[in-house]
RNA sequence: GGAGGGGUGGCAGAGUGGUCGAUUGCGCCGGUCUUGAAAACCGGAGUCCCGCAAGGGACCGGGGGUUCGAAUCCCUCCCCCUCCGCCA
């Protein structure tokens, strides 16, 4: 959530910044709540000092004995105004700022503007697509004819979009989690956690998933919980309504699946595993001061980046514009890596400053130098989504024999298996 | 699920109807002393809102109520702790 003051000092750069995202908000409407509500206090509160001063009146009158009956009626008079005028300021101010928490952050002035996808700007690509002496194979052809993944029992067993990994497919999916988390704990210095899979209203809403996303989300009615459609969540809300106190910046990085209900995309990639309600992937979070997160943006790209080149995965990082930017980042990379089956590139990573966006929201701050309390910076990036790295990954290590070559750095996490092969 | 106890400032912990935004300790900031540090001593400091300001208001887990007046009494919700039950 914004703070108000973007409201009365900064309403054009708002406008401007909100038609730059393509957002359209009545934010004229929500300076009419504010002023509003001003105007309330300012009555009440004047209400309010009469009372406590003939309160106190009251106490003295009552232990020197006098009379005090007149003095009560008045009172009780003031209070009934007193009522009625809080609940207006009261209402005006839920109003308000049920709008303001439907505001998205402002982007970032580095990030380029454009309606949409296609004003995305490709910064740099890393690795060359191989080129195929046969046909190449789709991953779903591929993961059927090696046992990898069973998509109909997935199906049968919850519904479409969901599947099972199978034999050496599962062990591949819990080889590449472990490479990861070892990768982001041993060389990149974050702190590894294992957070609840599903969170409250509070931290959905602190993050920025709500209350936009509702409808893309599995809510469990029975206890008000959603399951987390990314780590970002439960590992971001760690300090919620903290002070934090360890030195900044704090990097943590966790392993969970990630439940998406993807509502409005059906019938969009439905088949195989690019786009399914729940998938598993490695999550970077940092907190970190103001001064340095556009510094720190720049290495969790990295960071994220290392996982493919290590894997040996064609990628190129893309800027996302203004239009593109999803409703909490003040700036933001896309890291898509390149599957020569489909032919496509798959976004397999988001690399994102929120700035104080999210940490104002949740209540997430530290003590500067001074000694001031300010709300710290968050980011958070992928470090990767596993269901599309699976596919890139067999689509490119495919050989004309239909085995998959796996890329060596995987080697010890399979016990030195080097190349899954289809069974005779 | 049942019974009981508890949620107060950065932390610990007093305060059970009136001048309490709140005693005290630790921690923090500034100063004195010291070559420097520690100790000791002195001083300072909560957050938010309205207001140009003077000033005023709100905040003792959240919300509601009683009262002239609530950190303090009542209701309700949330969270934590202890014991019992159930259980991977």
């Amino acid at each position: 959530m914004h703070d108000v003051r973007i409201i009365r000092e900064r309403l054009d750069e708002l406008k401007t910044a909100l038609r730059a995202r393509g957002v359209e908000i009545d934010v004229d409407a929500i300076a009419v709540l504010d002023a509003e509500r001003r105007r309330i206090l300012t009555e009440v509160e004047g209400l309010k000092n009469e009372r406590n001063v003939v309160s106190r009146e009251i106490g003295r009158m009552r232990q020197a004995g006098q009379d005090t009956t007149e003095r009560q009626a008045y009172v009780r008079s003031l209070g009934e105004r007193i009522s009625e005028l809080d609940a207006r300021a009261h209402r005006a101010e839920e109003e308000r700022d049920a709008a303001l928490l439907r505001i998205p952050n402002l982007p970032h002035s580095s990030v380029p503007v454009g309606p949409d996808a296609s004003a995305n700007v490709v910064v740099r690509t890393w690795g060359e697509p191989r080129t195929f002496p046969f046909p190449p194979k789709t991953h779903v052809e591929l993961c059927e004819r090696l046992n990898l993944v069973d998509f109909a029992r997935g199906a049968r067993m919850t519904g479409a979009g969901f599947h099972v990994f199978t034999g050496l497919g599962a062990r591949l999916e819990r080889a590449l989690i472990q490479f990861m988390l070892d990768l982001h704990t041993r060389h990149h210095g974050y702190m590894e956690v294992s957070p609840p899979f599903l969170c409250n209203v509070a931290s959905m809403t602190g993050t920025g998933q709500l209350p936009k996303m509702a409808d893309d989300m599995y809510f469990v009615s029975g206890d008000g919980l959603y399951l987390i459609p990314t780590a970002e969540v439960p590992v971001t809300n760690y300090y919620r309504e903290e002070i934090i106190t360890e030195p900044l910046p704090i990097k943590m990085t966790a392993y969970s699946p990630c439940f998406r209900r993807e509502a409005g995309s059906a019938g969009r990639e439905t088949r195989g595993l690019i786009r399914v309600h729940q998938f598993d992937k490695v999550e970077m979070v940092k907190f970190v001061e103001p001064e340095t997160s556009y510094e720190e943006l720049e290495s969790l790209v990295r960071d994220a980046e290392d996982v493919l080149q290590a894997l040996e995965v064609p990628y190129r990082v893309v800027l996302l514009c203004t239009g593109d930017l999803s409703f909490a980042a003040a700036k933001c990379y896309d890291i898509e890596i390149w599957a020569p089956g489909q032919q496509a590139w798959l976004e397999v990573s988001s690399c994102s400053n929120f700035e104080d966006f999210q940490a104002r929201r949740a209540g997430i701050r530290y003590r500067r130098k001074d000694g001031k309390t300010a709300f710290v910076h968050t980011l958070n990036g992928s470090g990767v989504a596993l269901a599309r790295l699976f596919v890139a990954l067999l689509e490119n290590g495919q050989q004309a024999d239909g085995s998959v070559v796996l890329p060596d750095v995987l080697h010890a996490y399979l016990d030195g298996m080097g190349k899954i092969e289809p069974k005779p």
